[in-house]
DNA sequence: GTGAAAGCGCTAACAA
DNA sequence: TTGTTAGCGCTTTCAC
């Protein structure tokens, strides 16, 4: 506070001022044993009066390491991945590690500029959830390229199998089964799905779990209580479904398929859940918030993005080669709109 | 992709393997006018061979520019800044710039920390809401020493009229002042506010708003409507209110507010809008999807984000030298929970 | 215990 | 038109 110079000091600067040479400045800063202790104290005092604080892209372009991780995510208006961020956040600030966000908005044109512009210098490592677009193309160049200029990546929720790099999923095919077994055991007959996301991953694999756990208890599926569809569609699918066929319960796989079946399921006079019990995947703001409340299939967001952060960073710290592959357990929050 | 060497390839290399000198290489990717075309042509296609790209980290140290703005939020959970960040991201890719996030967490230590890394060479300038401890605090002197390092900063939201910055707010007293005339006018004559951040500076303005309206219309304010309080006690406030009370308008500053209030009226027996209308601040996927629907006051994130971007990378790449002081107009979404 | 010098990758003033 | 050189701020080896 005692100085209130403009520019920001540096090493050189601080040097001219005891009359010292810049690396004795260097050293004294980082505490090197070569240093006296008085020397130390002098340039600690005034690197502090001067308010000094070493400039992060020299050092950073000096040592190769820019301890910041590249983050990309589809969307942050998905409640979902802002707590993935949320979690990533937490454990790099802790690791003191920067996060630099950038959103692919689903576009695979913007995913592979991000992954081109932030592997060059800006970041350690990615963490990111491939986008929409992507995933339909198939194409994963781009990842691929990062790898090779030692980026590692972790992918996180929407991964592929066509690339090996570090992995945190949920357990998407368990948690729509273990949702639909419990659907069963409350006496639902007839169980519908219903999906606006069968494009992604994670869409493909919570059908597989209902169809899993169908299977097992009624032997057939009856493939007209599967319902893919986009957002457009979602309100005429619902409303033809209900006019179609029996339902007594309905598994809605992203959260616009959950809100949407239960405005409609009630619209239509049903009582939720003595006639239709409904789960859904969506966030627990909005589940406690509607009536009745919604029974949810809870994706641990903050924990993925923690695993993640900590498996990136111990890849970076570390010399590990091989690739993690981490499955987050998702947990049912039963609530008003299932039965017991 | 001919070449699918690891590490990435520099001018250097490009340099050595032409056989020219650096400088000729760098003018060449530059497009300089000092370099034939032939040997342009040549660099260009080596440097598309080897998918050679330049090192932002030695550019950035080089021009003292990143291209990179530093944007500080108190939390991404809050769905209001998850839309600013969005905002955000959107006119920075398109003027070419990255975003770097960090979450104060409302703490005022983290905040004074990611003020001072970023401002050491990782990005141009801020884009920040203060942290609520910081409001508390009033301390503000991080935001000051990164101005004086030319690190210009632009406050949204949660801003502080003691610091002399660029801003961005939503008009919170004429919002609150607009839905409380709107109550008046739909024929509430008993109306409350509840507020769970009276120690935010836009707290303070909505409850402002507030009496300004009740006063122009009732002449005097009843205390014993206003509610002050915070989370933990929140419900409580609100039943007592109830009980104690006679209420037929609500205006519930913020979000939790707004939910809690919500549920405690419906659990009350009081038909809304019929018997107590109801305002509050609170997203809209949350507004639609609760019974009634709620009436809203529209904050317009997104829009803020973008305001707060363009006025940023305006005064980075102007000589602008004048504070900005930008307010974007809230609006009232009627829905259910108020009368026509 | 201290300092000179090289170099991270890039740009740009100046020289040839 | 091309090359040499210095320098952005920092770290680090090597010499003194």
């Amino acid at each position: 506070m005692s100085v209130m110079g403009k520019k920001k000091i540096t090493v050189k600067g601080l040097a001219k001022i005891l009359g010292v040479s810049i690396s004795t400045v260097s050293k004294a800063l980082n505490d090197s044993h070569e240093i006296s202790k008085a020397t130390k104290q002098k340039v600690h005092k005034l690197a502090k009066d001067y308010n000094y604080t070493p400039n992060k892209l020299a050092s950073s372009l000096k040592s190769g390491k820019t301890k910041t991780i590249g983050v990309i995510i589809p969307s942050i208006r998905n409640r979902f991945f802002a707590r993935v961020l949320y979690g990533i956040e937490k454990v790099a600030t802790k690791e003191n590690y920067n996060i630099i966000t950038c959103i692919s908005n689903e576009s695979f044109k913007k995913e592979v500029t991000n992954v081109q512009v932030l592997a060059n210098g800006s970041i350690d490592g990615f963490i990111l959830a491939i986008a929409k677009e992507t995933q339909i193309k198939k194409d994963y160049n781009h990842f691929i390229e990062a790898m090779q200029q030692e980026k590692p990546i972790v992918m996180f929720d929407r991964v592929s199998d066509s690339i090996d790099c570090d992995k945190v999923v949920v357990d998407d095919f368990e948690g729509s089964y273990k949702a639909t077994e419990y659907l069963i055991h409350t006496n639902c007959k007839n169980i519908a799905i219903i999906s606006t996301i069968d494009h992604l991953s994670v869409g493909k694999l919570r059908i597989e779990g209902y169809k899993k756990a169908i299977r097992k208890s009624f032997k057939k599926i009856n493939t007209k209580l599967i319902v893919r569809t986009n957002i457009l569609n979602l309100n005429d699918k619902i409303t033809e479904l209900l006019q179609t066929q029996k339902v007594d319960g309905i598994l809605a796989v992203d959260e616009d398929a959950a809100l949407a079946t239960l405005k409609i399921v009630k619209s239509k006079g049903f009582r939720i859940p003595k006639d239709i019990s409904i789960i859904g995947y969506a966030n627990e703001k909005i589940a406690v918030n509607v009536t009745p409340t919604l029974t949810t299939i809870n994706q641990h967001g903050v924990s993925m993005g923690e695993s993640a952060a900590k498996i990136l960073i111990d890849k970076l710290e570390s010399n590990r080669i091989n690739f993690e592959h981490k499955i987050i357990k998702s947990t049912l929050m039963k609530r008003g709109s299932t039965k017991i």
